[in-house]
DNA sequence: ATGGGCACCTGGCTGC
DNA sequence: TGCAGCCAGGTGCCCA
């Protein structure tokens, strides 16, 4: 999926055809998503406002009056503004017409992505209370991430995916920061220093900082809310560049297997 | 509690 | 051309 920098390049990009304005319709095309949609939204979304867009996690939360809809992009999800008369292709599960013309088109080849709807406060929803702190907030940092990582025998790579440690890093920026923080994805958790430990909070704050930049990463499927890919794809340092010389020691970047991921290393670089 | 593996899906690419 | 096998921005759940 969209890691972090795609789901907030995402946010950003369909809040202002979306804000203050009225949904007149929902249609929906194939319920059969992660979790099927609720059979209530075609009859409960009519007539709100949208009154705020939010993200937490990888989660965009659009919040109503009457209540908040969460929605996931999973791994190949994306999210467009059109106008209303554009015609559905394959895999568009899901529309949100509003009442300027515009409709919100929810594009999904795989179906992992989601869409919930509640009533309550959408940070006490099962699939949001758990989450650790977003990344790019002063409540995570090096310290926090040190003392989190005392005791955890599993690979920092590992450890930094996980989403009750530190939420937004996917497989790609995983493999970026740790390449920026020159440590060796197989290492322990528990094995890295405070220093190390400094060094990767900083490395990912800012590799998911500089992708925001640019309009997130795009691999294969993932657009903004306009169509267009994300370029941070010309800045990664590891990422699918196996057999490619590392860009600053010109020694071989590898790839290996981990929790059924594919890791991108610099040997030379990364201890 | 922690860690590992599987499952959910479709589609693109490679090699025989 | 066809087809098998592998790979892909995620994450909840089950098991040891």
């Amino acid at each position: 999926m969209p890691e972090l920098p795609e789901v907030e390049t995402t946010r950003r990009g369909i809040a202002p055809a979306l804000l203050e304005r009225r949904v007149v319709e929902v249609i929906v095309r194939e319920r059969r998503l992660r979790w099927p949609i609720p059979a209530s939204l075609e009859s409960v979304l009519p007539g709100q406002i949208v009154r705020r867009i939010e993200r937490r996690a990888k989660y965009i939360l659009i919040r109503f009056d009457a209540g908040t809809l969460i929605l996931h992009l999973g791994m190949s999800g994306s999210l467009r503004v059109l106008k209303s008369d554009v015609r559905p292709e394959l895999h568009d599960h899901w529309d949100i017409r509003m009442d300027t013309g515009m409709l919100l088109r929810f594009h999904d080849p795989r179906r992992f992505g989601s869409l919930h709807w509640t009533e309550f406060d959408p940070r006490l929803h099962p699939l949001l209370v758990k989450l650790a702190p977003e990344p790019l907030t002063q409540r995570f940092d090096g310290e926090y991430l040190f003392r989190l990582t005392r005791k955890r025998a599993v690979a920092i790579k590992q450890f930094i995916m996980n989403s009750q440690a530190v939420v937004g890093v996917g497989n790609i920026y995983a493999s970026e920061a740790l390449f920026r923080a020159r440590i060796a994805p197989r290492r322990a958790a528990r094995r890295i220093s405070r220093t190390q430990a400094h060094l990767l909070a900083r490395a990912i704050k800012d590799v998911l900082t500089e992708a925001i930049k640019i309009g997130g990463t795009t691999l294969r499927d993932y657009v903004n809310a306009e169509g267009t890919p994300g370029y941070f794809r010309q800045r990664l340092f590891v990422y699918e560049r196996a057999g490619e010389l590392c860009r600053v020691c010109k020694s071989p970047v590898k790839r290996f297997v981990q929790g059924q991921r594919s890791t991108y290393w610099c040997p030379a670089c990364q201890h």
